[in-house]
DNA sequence: AATCATATCTGTCCTAGACAAAGTTGGATA
DNA sequence: TATCCAACTTTGTCTAGGACAGATATGATT
C-alpha cells in the first residue's frame, strides 16, 4: 500500500498523470486511507509497470487502457520476447555469487573479451536480467544494487585507463538531475572510448543549466546524455531543446535511453537508441578531421 | 526563464513545495507567461539553491525566509566557516585543474600518504572546501561534482584492493540517502578497512527492510550507516530502532552523519560523529576474538 | 500517395483548501 | 540542572476539478 508520490517514483509516471488517468480511464483505481488520500495496492503498481512499458514501446494510453490485463501482457510479451535466463552463468552471477566473486568473474570476462564484447555480451544482458528479475520479483533490490554496483565500478575503472591526448575529441557523458540509471550511459562511454574518443563520465546528476558552462571549460566536442524510462518523452525533448539553445552549436549532442524515440530532430543532435549504433555514429561524426 | 517542473528538478525542491512557499512567504516570486503559468528568472533559481542549502543545514523555512538575501549568504558562510583556502594546493585542485590532473594529484597523494592520512589531510578538507566554495560562489556546481566524482572513484578503487579473507570481520556500509554523505561514509569505509575489516560499500539507497536480508546473506558482523542532515534526528532514531529490531542482535550498528547526535542509545549501536573515532572504535569492538 | 485542415487525445499547469507529521516551546517533574 | 510531556506552530504533501497547448489521429482534397 503506497502513496501517490512513492508510486510516481516507482513506476516513473508523474503524479498529475496518475490522477488524470484515474479520472479519464478509471485506472489506476486506488483505495483511500482515512485522510482520503490515494493508497495503491501492489497489483496496481505491477500493472502500471506494464502500462509504462507499453507506453515506452509507442502505444497511446487510450489504446492501452482499452485492453484487459491479460491482453496487455500478451501484447507486451509478443513485442519484447527474449528469454535471458537461459544463460545459466549469468543467472548465477545475478543471484548467487559473493560480491568479490562477482568482481572476479566480471574482471575475468572483461580481460578475455575486451571492452566492446564485454559490453555487448555481458553488460547489456546483465542489466536486462537485473531489470527483468527485479520486475518479476526474482531478485531482491539489495541484490540488484550489489551487482550493478560491481559492474559500475569496473566500467569506471575501464574508462580511466586511457590517458588524455591533446588531439583527441573529448566527450562529456552525464546524467541530469533526477536520473539514476547510469549504467547504460556508462557502457556507452566505454564504447565511445573504444572508438578513440576521450570520455569524461560525470557520475553525479547535474542541473541542466550547468552543462554549457562545464562543456565550455572542458573544451569538449560532444555531450552525451541518457534519458531513462523515468523521463517522459516530452520532458526529454524539452531538456534537449533547452540544452541545444544554451550550448555552443558546434558541440554535438548525443541522446540515448528509453525516453528518446527517434522523433526528435535538432541541429547537431544524434539519437542513439541502440548501443551498437555508437560505432557507426563515431565514424560518421567524430572522424579525426572533424 | 524556466517552468516550475524544471525548477523543481534543478534545485531539488518539490513542485507543491515551491507553490506553497510562494503562497506563504512570498518567495519565490515568479513572473507569469501568457498562459498564467509561473516563469522563474535565473536569480531566483540561484537564491533557491542557497535556501535549499540552508535547509539542509537544519534551518526551518520560516527562519530562512525571514532573512534578506545578503543575510542568508552571511549566515551560510558563518555556519560552514573555517578558512580552508589558505591551502593553495587544495585551492588549485578544487578550482583549476583538468580532470585527469585532479586524478593524478589525488592518486599521487594517496600513494605518498597512505589511505588514512589521505583521508584526514586531503579528503576531509577537500569536501569541506567544495562545500564552502560553492556557497561563496567560487566554485560552480559542475566543478564541485567533477572533483568529488574523482575522489569518489579513487576511494572506491582503494576499497577494492584488499582481498577477502575468511577470518576477517565484514562490514556493510550503506547510504540511505544523500550525496555528500556518501563521500563521508566512503571515507569511513576506507578507514575501517585500514583497521583490518573487510568493507562492502553499497552505493545506492536501500529500503530499510532489505538491510537485514542482505546482512544475513553476506554474513557481516557490522552495518555502518550515514544519516544526512535532511533526516531529522527523530527519523534517524526511528530507522535505527527498526533496524536494530529486525537485525541479528550480534550484528553491530554504526551510525554517522549530521542527523545523529550522541543521544541515541541502543544495544550494540555505536555513534560515530568524527572520523577519527573509527580507529578507537575498531580496537574496542572489532578486535579479532570478537 | 501525399498534403493539409480539423478533431481528439494527453500531460502539465492552475487555484485554494485540508491535515498529519515534524519541530518548537515552556512548564512540571525527577 | 536535566529530562519529559503536552500544547502550539510550522511544513510538506495531498485533495478536487478546471483549463489549455502541443501531439497525434482522422478524413477530405489534390
Amino acid at each position: 500500500m503506497i502513496k501517490i508520490q512513492q508510486l510516481s517514483q516507482e513506476v516513473g509516471i508523474g503524479v498529475d498523470t496518475l490522477r488524470i488517468w484515474e479520472r479519464r480511464y478509471g485506472f489506476p483505481n486506488p483505495e483511500r486511507n482515512s485522510r482520503g488520500h490515494r493508497s495503491y495496492p501492489e497489483p496496481q503498481v505491477e500493472e502500471l509497470r506494464i502500462v509504462k512499458k507499453m507506453q515506452n514501446l509507442g502505444l497511446q494510453p487510450s489504446k492501452i487502457f482499452a485492453l484487459s490485463g491479460a491482453e496487455r501482457r500478451e501484447l507486451l510479451e509478443q513485442k519484447q520476447s527474449s528469454n535471458l535466463f537461459e544463460n545459466s552463468a549469468l543467472l548465477r552471477l545475478v543471484s548467487e555469487l559473493e560480491p568479490f566473486e562477482i568482481d572476479r568473474e566480471l574482471r575475468h570476462s572483461l580481460e578475455a573479451m575486451g571492452p566492446q564484447e564485454f559490453v555487448y555480451q555481458l553488460g547489456l544482458p546483465l542489466i536486462h536480467a537485473l531489470d527483468q528479475g527485479w520486475t518479476n520479483g526474482t531478485i531482491s533490490i539489495a541484490r540488484e544494487h550489489l551487482v550493478s554496483d560491481r559492474l559500475e565500478l569496473l566500467l569506471k575503472e575501464q574508462l580511466r585507463i586511457a590517458l588524455p591526448q591533446t588531439d583527441r575529441n573529448r566527450l562529456l557523458c552525464l546524467t541530469l538531475s533526477g536520473e539514476r540509471h547510469k549504467l547504460g550511459l556508462l557502457m556507452s562511454a566505454v564504447l565511445f572510448q573504444c572508438e578513440g574518443l576521450e570520455c569524461l563520465f560525470l557520475n553525479e546528476e547535474l542541473p541542466l543549466s550547468e552543462v554549457p558552462l562545464l562543456a565550455g571549460q572542458l573544451g569538449v566536442s560532444g555531450v552525451a546524455l541518457s534519458f531513462s524510462a523515468h523521463y517522459s518523452g516530452r520532458q526529454a525533448k524539452n531538456n534537449l531543446a533547452t540544452l541545444r539553445n544554451s550550448l555552443d552549436p558546434n558541440i554535438k549532442l548525443i541522446a540515448g535511453g528509453h525516453a528518446v524515440q527517434q522523433k526528435i530532430t535538432m541541429p547537431n543532435l544524434f539519437i542513439c537508441s541502440e548501443l551498437r549504433e555508437i560505432s557507426t555514429l563515431c565514424r560518421k561524426h567524430f572522424s579525426d578531421h572533424n
